[in-house]
DNA sequence: GCATGATCATGC
DNA sequence: GCATGATCATGC
């Protein structure tokens, strides 16, 4: 019907950014945004653009190619963030392994997108959110090197039978997303008889901080690491990475600093580096792919008797926040499983020397993911039904959150600057402020290969 | 040697 | 000033 009317991309985009500068309570004459109902993208294809959306395979505007995506983001101390990943399509199963990526029900749909931007405010009816840019988006030849590995790396599972084992840390930029209702949600699998949980095609919410800023707000691009993209062609990241480390593997701390010139004595000199190894000038973390992937560097340093002492900390509970969250959506499951970390490690030798030793990207496997799903879901229950604190003879306070003597990989434990440092509780009343952390025993299990 | 509560220290 | 990576101290 009025698809018609929008043959090619300059006219997808010129009605685009003729809602710029409107509000969504403009945009929707259905009155379905004001009752909180209405998905926003829906409702600017109808209002907007002036057709039914379907579940066609195509893109919304198909003789013009492009798919319609409207994002919300918001203003941090740390700059534009995206509030959410960007959803595509749906994963199916068994209709995607036999395909090629350009046959791929992500590619057809998604190749082109016009993103249309607002700012999320938190307390602010949606109605009066903006519509305040609108441009064409098709990716750039380096991410679509390390997108396209990704989408080998969902494919390889499900030929192997391991759909039920996707995660979204196992992939860089576009990943396999929850989209059940909950875990329970699930869909059969070619390759195996396990039923595996409902997911979409989505690009990470990293991945959309990125393009927002560069692409939409016109920010400098980050420092790559991998300058030139043909490398990833018969490469992957991580494998190139790893290649550009090797010369370095089993070279003291001094040796390392010695070459590089660098005299610094802070704590974080294991990722300085790293980073020197690499020819970075800036900060490994602040790279365009460790940005967009939002792979986060860990130093972990090993003692002669290979031991590890350090547990892996997550960011302080919102104790009130999360007895209201979902799982899948909750701030834990968001910090932890789309994420991948890079291990840098360090030998300690008996001549007290520290030495490189390897590097690996971890992300965590699936069912350990849900081991720490049955760990927040205790917290959470304990947080609804009133924590129970008291104090040993020694005077230190106690609770009865989750322990790392009950659970093989994650536990509740204090990290504040002292036991004073305190935030509410859902039942009311304070106490010192808490977060997840994998055990030192678990992070020790992950790295005992390398 | 590990679990657990606590605190130091650094970088933004 | 705050968040958080790193580490300590004690007891089992």
């Amino acid at each position: 019907m009025e698809q018609r009317k929008y043959k090619t991309k300059a006219e997808v985009l010129a009605r685009g950014q003729e809602a710029v500068g409107k509000t969504l309570g403009e945009i929707d004459k259905t009155g379905r945004i004001a009752t909180g109902k209405g998905a926003i993208g829906t409702v600017v294809e109808e209002s907007w653009f002036g057709y039914k959306p379907n579940s066609n395979p195509a893109p919304d505007f198909e003789e013009a190619g492009v798919e319609l995506k409207v994002t919300p983001y918001r203003q941090t101390p740390r700059g534009i963030q995206a509030k959410e990943r960007l959803v595509c399509d749906m994963l199916n199963y068994d209709e995607e392994y036999y395909k090629t990526f350009e046959t791929s029900a992500f590619w057809v749909k998604c190749a082109c997108m016009l993103l249309m931007s607002y700012e999320h405010r938190d307390g602010v009816p949606k109605v009066n959110f903006t519509i305040d840019k609108a441009v064409l988006f098709q990716f750039p030849d380096e991410d679509l090197e390390v997108i396209r590995n990704d989408w080998k790396i969902l494919m390889d599972k499900i030929k192997a039978g391991q759909a039920h084992l996707i995660s979204e840390g196992d992939t860089m930029y576009l990943a396999a997303c929850p989209k059940g209702r909950n875990s329970q949600d699930t869909r059969s699998q070619p390759f195996s008889p396990i039923p595996a949980m409902k997911r979409a095609y989505s690009l990470k919410s990293s991945y959309m901080t990125q393009i927002l800023r560069r692409y939409i707000f016109g920010d400098e691009p980050c420092e790559k690491i991998i300058k030139d993209p043909a490398l990833l062609h018969s490469n992957t990241f991580e494998e190139r990475f790893e290649e550009m480390l090797h010369p370095y593997i089993g070279k003291s701390r001094t040796e390392l600093k010695a070459q590089f010139g660098i005299t610094s004595i802070a704590k974080n000199i294991n990722e300085i580096l790293v980073a020197a190894m690499l020819g970075l000038k800036g900060r490994l973390a602040s790279t365009d792919e460790f940005q967009k992937a939002s792979i986060v560097p860990k130093t972990i340093t090993i003692g002669p008797g290979n031991t590890i002492k350090e547990s892996m900390s997550f960011p302080a509970m919102d104790f009130c926040k999360m007895v209201n969250e979902k799982w899948e959506e909750s701030d834990l499951y968001n910090c932890l499983a789309p994420t991948k970390f890079l291990f840098i490690v360090f030998k300690r030798e008996d001549d007290g020397e520290y030495y490189f030793r390897s590097i690996k990207f971890w992300n965590i496997p699936a069912e350990d993911l849900e081991e720490v799903h049955r760990v927040w879901q205790r917290a959470v229950d304990i947080l609804r039904e009133g924590v129970h604190i008291w104090k040993d003879s020694r005077g230190r306070n106690c609770n009865n959150l989750p322990k790392a003597s009950e659970s093989n990989v994650a536990h509740v434990r204090p990290h504040g600057v002292n036991s004073m440092d305190t935030a509410p509780l859902p039942t009311g009343g304070e106490m010192t402020k808490q977060c997840f952390w994998l055990n030192s025993t678990y992070v020790a299990e992950q790295i005992k290969e390398v």
